[in-house]
DNA sequence: TGCCAGGCCCTCTTTAGGGCCTT
């Protein structure tokens, strides 16, 4: 499979239109079913961590008061990307945050996003949950560490990556997917997935 | 404590509502 950057946010929210920003991201390049390189930074988003996202992913206030700003991890993020296509486990909030603090540094965002949510409701829908880590239970892919830091969520997504490329070539019968091929697949209701591939 | 936003998907739908998923 071709390469591409798989990136996970951890944030101070959900909305950056609301005012949340990054507290942490981790990017890992995905080559042919195997992690070559990863990019991995806290970063200081300049307002507090409520508590309940402090619970969630164990980064604190103290931890980001020492991280650089935002913008200086975002810019080196950006250029460890460059202009491979990017993927993200519900990817619409990773674009969101990524379009957004590129955007305030008046960096290019227009990298195309694929969706592994979006696959795995397609591919799996015996899995009763579509979370990140539920599905990495079910389909036993690789353990990653702790949940919920952005690191382990990049490689647990990568994994998911690399499992979908591989269902799909077996279970359509086509070469190793690339990244055009699944946001296709992605935005196909599930009926009409056969139809997508014979094209 | 649990909410915030927004896109996707399913159904008791389509002139809508509600659950899922991300932090």
């Amino acid at each position: 499979m071709e390469r591409v950057a798989v990136l996970d946010f951890e944030t101070t929210g959900l909305s950056p239109q609301q005012g949340d920003r990054p507290t942490e991201l981790a990017v890992t390049l995905v080559e042919d079913g195997r992690i070559v390189d990863r990019f991995q930074s806290l970063m200081n988003p300049q307002r507090r961590i409520p508590a309940f996202v402090t619970r969630l992913t164990g980064i604190t206030d103290a931890m980001v008061a020492a991280a650089p700003p935002v913008g200086e991890v975002m810019a080196e993020a950006a250029r460890f990307v460059g202009t491979l296509p990017v993927v993200a486990h519900n990817a619409a909030f990773d674009r969101k945050f990524w379009v957004h603090e590129l955007q305030r540094l008046g960096l290019p965002a227009s990298s195309p996003f694929a969706c592994t949510m979006l696959l795995a409701r397609r591919l799996y829908p015996e899995c009763g949950s579509h979370r990140l880590g539920a599905l990495a239970q079910a389909l036993q892919l690789p353990p990653c560490g702790r949940a919920h830091r952005a690191m382990a969520d990049a490689e647990m997504a990568g994994h998911l990556w690399s499992r979908i490329g591989a269902d799909v070539a077996s279970r359509f019968g086509v070469a190793p997917p690339g990244h055009a091929l699944l946001r296709r697949l992605q935005a196909t209701p599930r009926a009409q997935l056969q139809r997508c591939f014979a094209a």
